[in-house]
DNA sequence: GCCATTTTGTGATTTAAATCACAATGCATA
DNA sequence: TATGCATTGTGATTTAAATCACAAAATGGC
């Protein structure tokens, strides 16, 4: 399905600078595709051309680890995807994953790459975002590693709130398992934490159900340990 | 000092593409600057209006972490350094210490954009250099996360070995508290690991001098422990 | 070359969390 | 609605590695 970007309510920061023509060459040369919770977006390992932009939906970007396979971490709209990808060997380095029943924009790597050169505000802000990951990255590994997994699982769950839901009762879109592979701890660490939390009044849970109460709480666990 | 970076014989694959004009706005606008062993580069919280590129040398890059410093990643030339920082907020979000004597090039931020508008092949280079860090970023993470201590240290001796100092013996660059911080485990451990592979004949210690001997062995550890 | 500071080596003890084991519950779909 | 598979809860046990404690070396500045 093609769409006029003009009228996309989705339009990422970027795709914004673009005037005009540009703009019309985006339209004319993206997909729109729906996935389903749990389909599987690109799959690393496989071959691609495209650049994603992620409109609507939730993801996880995973990555093929030396034991297992590791949840490196969510992303929410708007979010271009895969760039790393398409901008180096053309062989997908992770895997994207739908939590959520998700919209993508598959934006053909050619114009990509023409839309970068012909506007100059278009692609910095490309490299802005970039920019912003890797410091994201950076981050979030210092704290998986000093933070216990009290701390991590806050953490979590107040990301989970605050930037992805913006709400303080939301469904967790992940098992414990993923949960667990995510803050790199067991299924049942993560099990007796969720009860621990409960059991102090701190979070409300129900299934895959969560509100939380006093998020003052997690705020100091997420920070202290 | 001002150089022309036409002569540079350490000129980035990026700046590589700038042509005539371009590429003497650069030499215009930089300032060659050494430092030594341990001396600071740019620290974490201070405000910057530059770019670096890491011509000689050898640094690390480390982050205040929620208890304490931690290094994230070494980085040698050449490269940039800093661009998150001096694409977002412009103060730095990480601090960069020289391991060895160095020479950076420092890179006024105006210059800079208005190379990255006037020349898209440079843009392209950035963006697929930064989209490089990326993925280096997340392999470092799982690794780190899912192998055991001893592959972790097997691994960042191989780093060092393959990528940096291209030889099987070398002068290791960190202390033993370091390699601790960086690969996530007490300065113990690391003491008592690296006695043990020396006791196995996998390495050859004096002092900071290392001598790998049995590579294969050690890409085993990397690879299973 | 000497002294202070940092770095390293190694044993003993503690600890957080993994793993194992199994029951219970939820969920999807035939 | 029954059947099977995936997810969750919780106790008991094991384990890798942290921490503590102290001595020995190495390094650097004066």
């Amino acid at each position: 399905m093609k769409t006029d970007c003009q009228l996309c309510p989705y339009i990422s920061t970027a795709a914004a600078k673009l005037a005009g023509c540009d703009l019309n060459l985006l339209s004319d040369n993206h997909i729109v595709v729906s996935f389903k919770k749990g389909d599987s977006i690109i799959k690393q390992g496989t071959y691609s051309t495209n650049v994603i932009f992620l409109r609507k939906g939730l993801v996880k970007i995973h990555i093929t680890g030396p034991y297992s396979e590791q949840i490196v971490k969510l992303a929410k709209p708007p979010t271009y995807l895969g760039l790393p990808t398409t901008m180096g060997d053309k062989i997908n380095q992770y895997s994207i994953t739908a939590l959520d029943d998700t919209e993508v924009c598959f934006i053909d790597m050619t114009t990509f790459r023409q839309l970068l050169k012909s506007n100059d505000d278009f692609a910095f802000e490309i490299i802005h975002s970039l920019c912003r990951y890797e410091i994201e990255s950076f981050r979030r590994c210092a704290n998986r590693i000093q933070k216990q997994t009290r701390g991590n699982l806050a953490e979590v769950l107040l990301d989970m709130s605050n930037n992805i839901f913006n709400s303080d009762r939301f469904i967790i879109p992940l098992s414990q398992s993923e949960i667990g592979n995510l803050i790199d701890t067991s299924r049942e660490s993560v099990s007796r934490m969720l009860s621990e939390l409960e059991k102090d009044g701190i979070i409300l849970m129900q299934g895959k159900h969560i509100e939380i109460v006093k998020k003052k709480s997690l705020e100091l666990i997420s920070q202290n340990g």
